[in-house]
DNA sequence: AGAGTTTATTGATTTAGATCAAGCATTTGT
DNA sequence: ACAAATGCTTGATCTAAATCAATAAACTCT
């Protein structure tokens, strides 16, 4: 984009040896010594099973993490004990942007299964930005993004009923795994429909419902934890409101 | 905090007369040299009347706003025309942070009431924090803060009934004018009751029967846009869902 | 100041999705 | 390999909040 040194993004895979560093990579305009100066502050593919926690709330905040493979899930404990969930994160996705502000993680994240991630130490990454302008503004970006990340789930939650919600939801795996050279069509669901539910602001009871439905109407083939869109563009226009024929939210106008 | 050249609120305000660009300065560790120069770069008082627009969806971003009086609404515009409100901005708060990505707006901004906003060039500040690592830094606490107001709106869309988005609601906006030094228990609420609707995922209907009846049962005392919240501490219980003797959404441990 | 428009309230009715309840399937642990 | 626990699905019922409908109050504009 911007700069006179852009790389692309192959070229980081590379240098880094295939470490999931791309996640600080948007359209990447680091040159190639500043990959390598990141590149010796990383910790590299840190293992994980099921059910490791990276972190609880109010746990003191040291590094990022970047999925390399596998996947987590983020969540925040109420005072009752129950759970929100506030994402999953997939290959190549950052965790603990929340927790620079303070130093403590603003949530708990956990492993949904066996999981690799790579580490970056805050203080170091941010000495490195510091001299580093194309770095900072790297990850000024990256922190804009997140924030920007918001309108999408105000939506979902805010005025989309439950079938818009899971199709939401099933197209936006979709296309962060292709984003990442997984199919888009066929994967695995690493979380269990209470977290999915739980997530998408419904009860566990009506994202089934909805899976078997959407199974009977030929949309998708769900076996478990196996998923497959079988028709890509028809979820997607039902994730997007046009229900049956055109059917949507309340409109409201300025 | 950390440095050992911390300066008070206090002093920031004296040093920037008055401009809200405290709003740059969570627990504040600028030194009076960094906020000068900060100061310098400060577009002040830009003058904004009920519905004019800051930028729409699109607009290249050149500036992040800090508003010093009155209110600002962001949202968002679907295909269908239909917006969807993302918040609503209070004296001090900081407008912007999510167009930094991709240097693009990714919501509108328009004034609720007549409003004064001060103006920092993005360029700019970009290029003095490169200068000041203690700018850089509260930069990226500023965004990783925002980052985790997320949490918060992922509960209240995701588990909280109607009387508790309402009163959530009612007490953010409290807590906010407080901090500002304004009267926490009686303010005016310069959005419609469609905007408070949309915001909250509800019926206009729903939220203003759930304000007279609050009327009612003496906990606010609400003419029309001007509100008096009489009984803060019952307001907190049902915002935190100890609805009548401590109901609470279906529970979920992992 | 009064007609017209927008915004807010209140009531009646409907409905999407939650809750309750029960039965299967799948994993886990010994 | 078996029992126990956990997670998933399906059906019946209930309810919170949406929608529909109508009125009333508050701004706007000339």
């Amino acid at each position: 984009m911007a700069g006179q040194n852009v790389i692309s993004l192959e070229t980081i895979k590379v240098a880094c040896q295939n470490c999931s560093l791309s996640a600080l990579c948007l359209p990447m305009t680091l040159t190639p010594e500043d990959v390598t100066r990141l590149d010796n502050i990383i910790e590299r593919n840190r293992p994980l099973h099921r059910g490791d926690y990276l972190h609880s709330e109010g746990d003191p905040f040291e590094r990022l993490r970047v999925v390399t493979t596998g996947s987590i899930k983020t969540y925040s404990t109420s005072d009752d004990g129950s759970e929100r969930i506030l994402g999953f994160h997939l290959p190549g996705e950052l965790i603990g942007l929340e927790a620079i502000e303070n130093s403590r993680h603003r949530c708990s994240a956990k492993a949904l299964e066996t999981t690799l991630i790579c580490e970056i130490p805050f203080d170091a990454l941010e000495q490195l930005s510091h001299e580093t302008p194309s770095l900072q503004h790297q990850l000024y970006r990256l922190l804009s993004r997140e924030i920007g990340h918001e309108t999408e789930i105000l939506m979902l939650l805010g005025k989309k009923g439950a079938d818009e919600r899971v199709a939401t939801f099933l197209m936006s795996l979709s296309e962060r795994f292709k984003g990442r050279g997984f199919s888009a069509s066929d994967f695995y669901l690493s979380m269990s429909r209470f977290d999915i539910s739980n997530y998408l602001g419904l009860a566990v009871e009506t994202v089934s419902r909805i899976f078997t439905r959407f199974q009977d109407e030929g949309l998708i083939n769900a076996k478990r934890k196996h998923v497959q869109l079988l028709n890509l563009a028809r979820l997607q226009e039902i994730a997007d409101g046009n229900h049956h024929k055109g059917r949507s939210q309340r409109g409201y106008h300025s």
